[in-house]
DNA sequence: GCCGTTTTCGGCCCGACTGTTTTCAGTCG
């Protein structure tokens, strides 16, 4: 857990506590603060460090007091409000938050008449029908059962991360296909952060547009595990491989606000709501209306259009401005997912990939592909298994020469060279420089101090056969942190040299994440999107790298790979 | 406690489902 996740239980917490005084407002604006704090981009201790308690306050959600809290939290690793507010509570009380079902109000109940002051107490006091039996208003035999259910489901999930979006978004196409052939099935989408195609899912938003009874035929499809809960409206499904899947029910004239509502963000849809108010309107799932006059809603379009604000793509919509732009008609155009015509980091069976440069050009070419480049590892004594000698490279550049002599799709000379510890690179220049695109990325060192680490990039920054700053950050989802590196200063350099950003695709690494993507435009810096594909079928990783590029606001124009191959080249040669 | 093209004070998103007290509070998204 990082600093910004720590702090963010502590608001959480805090405002369970504010809730149970009956303190009005601050609840809800704790919560926000910690919502804000889990989805930043950005390291909360660097933003504190370069811009200090005034940085902390442009956060959404963050005022003076709560800002002043995260600077005595990072200052001191405790914040005192906190050690006081928490001794009222017995300290296993939070844990049992964390069960669906049960909020501050319930919890505190149970503590307060029976004692339960964790989850052990909990579980043995709903085994022994200790709390049914009691005759607590409001406890009876289901909610005991309901304890249970919830208890059982955060032992097997709490320790579960979220899903990367290449797990879930297949399962979820397909289950949608399912519901549309079941008969009466009028439409069904995709809603949610899976719709906005966030790196990770927990669960799954769709929406159907059928008669209410056909509810009952989506819960028996044959991909449904378990019906968690079910209404006329509404049902709550786990699928048989295990991921949660909301559905909802929506009528024709109302489809359009239902999917605007569904596919979120929380923040952005609050924040629309809030214009709604001011202009007199008022918006739910079911439509915007004006009084009982409903003005839209069978199109998110008309929504929006009825607001008087540009159309956002849903990978838009996290309130980082894009309403703001949308209301003064300047929202860029992003990415299409049709726009890129090739990828830019892919390994062969020469260095640690698992087919040939021919069955992974003519896979390629099935998927659309125009070009393709081979950046195999370069370089001798690497902490990667079969890097590439110089003298085999040169092999290679022959064979790709002759390869694109009689080939439709075109393939470019790369390679993927190590950036040493010092700064240096794991290839010559003389090797470099018959290349049409060298990236270089740092495989070993990842504990580095953030100066050294800055520094040994920004050396290797300046060599200059450079064409891509390969996997900038190092992360990988649910295994590795990013290392600590200088991001600015990185950007600044990469436009001064005219060395793209990658965009790796690959599904736990998409690295530079969408936040990071959208820093370095703010830098004027061009990226280039790369599945790292070491088996054919990686390939199609490219949909994740672009939708990274999308979240982070980068139009055709930005992304090397979304140029025709002669523009491509020409940029690579300069 | 946050926030501002009506406001530095006075607002703060909206609705479904669940269990239970059969009218509504609690929880969730």
């Amino acid at each position: 857990m990082g600093k910004k996740e720590e702090i963010a239980e502590i608001f959480y917490n805090i405002a369970s506590i504010l809730e149970i005084q009956n303190v009005q407002w601050k609840p809800a604006a704790y919560r926000k603060a910690a919502r804000s704090l889990e989805s930043l981009g950005e390291d909360i201790e660097d933003i504190y460090k370069e811009k200090g308690i005034k940085g902390l306050e442009e956060i959404p959600g963050i005022g003076e007091r709560l800002a002043k809290k995260i600077s005595e939290y990072i200052e001191t690793g405790r914040i005192k409000e906190w050690e006081k507010l928490k001794k009222t509570l017995p300290s296993g009380f939070y844990e049992i938050l964390k069960i669906p079902g049960m909020g501050v109000k319930k919890a505190y109940v149970l503590y307060k008449k029976l004692g339960i002051k964790n989850i052990k107490d909990l579980e043995k006091a709903v085994r022994s029908h200790k709390i049914s039996k009691s005759g607590i208003f409001g406890f009876k035999e289901k909610t005991e059962e309901n304890i249970l259910q919830g208890l059982e489901f955060l032992k097997k999930t709490g320790k579960e991360e979220r899903k990367l979006l290449s797990q879930v978004l297949p399962l979820a196409q397909q289950l949608r296909e399912q519901i549309l052939g079941i008969k009466g099935a009028r439409k069904a989408d995709i809603a949610g952060s899976l719709r906005r195609m966030k790196e990770t899912i927990r669960d799954v938003d769709m929406l159907v547009c059928c008669e209410e009874k056909l509810i009952s035929n989506i819960a028996r499809l044959p991909v449904v595990g378990r019906v968690t809960a079910k209404g006329s409206t509404r049902a709550s499904i786990v699928t048989k491989q295990g991921l949660q899947v909301d559905i909802r029910v929506v009528p024709e004239e109302s489809y359009g606000s239902a999917l605007q509502y569904f596919t979120g963000s929380k923040e952005h849809s609050i924040h629309l709501r809030k214009i709604c108010i001011k202009k007199g309107l008022k918006l739910s799932e079911y439509g915007l209306f004006r009084g009982k006059k409903r003005i839209a809603g069978e199109t998110e379009q008309e929504i929006y259009k009825a607001l008087g604000l540009q159309y956002p793509e849903p990978e838009l919509r996290e309130d980082r401005g894009e309403i703001e732009l949308a209301m003064k008609n300047k929202l860029p155009k992003i990415l299409g997912y049709n726009e890129v015509l090739g990828d830019l980091h892919v390994h062969t069976n020469a260095s640690d990939g698992n087919n040939t440069l021919q069955e992974l050009a003519q896979y390629a070419k099935v998927l659309g592909r125009k070009y393709l480049a081979i950046c195999d590892h370069g370089g001798e004594h690497l902490p990667i298994t079969n890097a590439l000698s110089v003298k085999e490279l040169e092999r290679q550049i022959k064979i790709i020469d002759k390869f694109n002599s009689k080939s439709e799709i075109f393939i470019l000379k790369g390679a993927e060279v190590d950036i040493l510890a010092n700064g240096s690179l794991s290839l010559p220049d003389s090797i470099l420089k018959k290349l049409d695109i060298v990236m270089a990325s740092v495989h070993s060192g990842f504990k580095f101090p953030e100066e050294k680490m800055t520094f040994r990039v920004l050396k290797a920054m300046d060599n200059p056969y450079i064409s891509v700053l390969g996997h900038p950050t190092g992360r990988i989802i649910h295994e590795r942190e990013p290392y600590k590196i200088n991001l600015e200063k990185i950007f600044e350099k990469a436009r001064e040299r005219q060395i793209a950003l990658e965009i790796n695709a690959f599904p736990n690494r998409l690295d530079l994440n969408d936040t990071n993507v959208k820093l370095a435009l703010d830098h004027k810096c061009k990226f280039a999107i790369g599945t790292d594909s070491h088996v054919k079928e990686h390939l199609s990783y490219l949909v994740y790298g672009i939708a990274v590029a999308r979240r982070g606001w980068a139009t055709a124009n930005d992304v090397l790979n979304a140029w025709p191959k002669e523009k491509l080249l020409k940029w690579l040669r300069r």
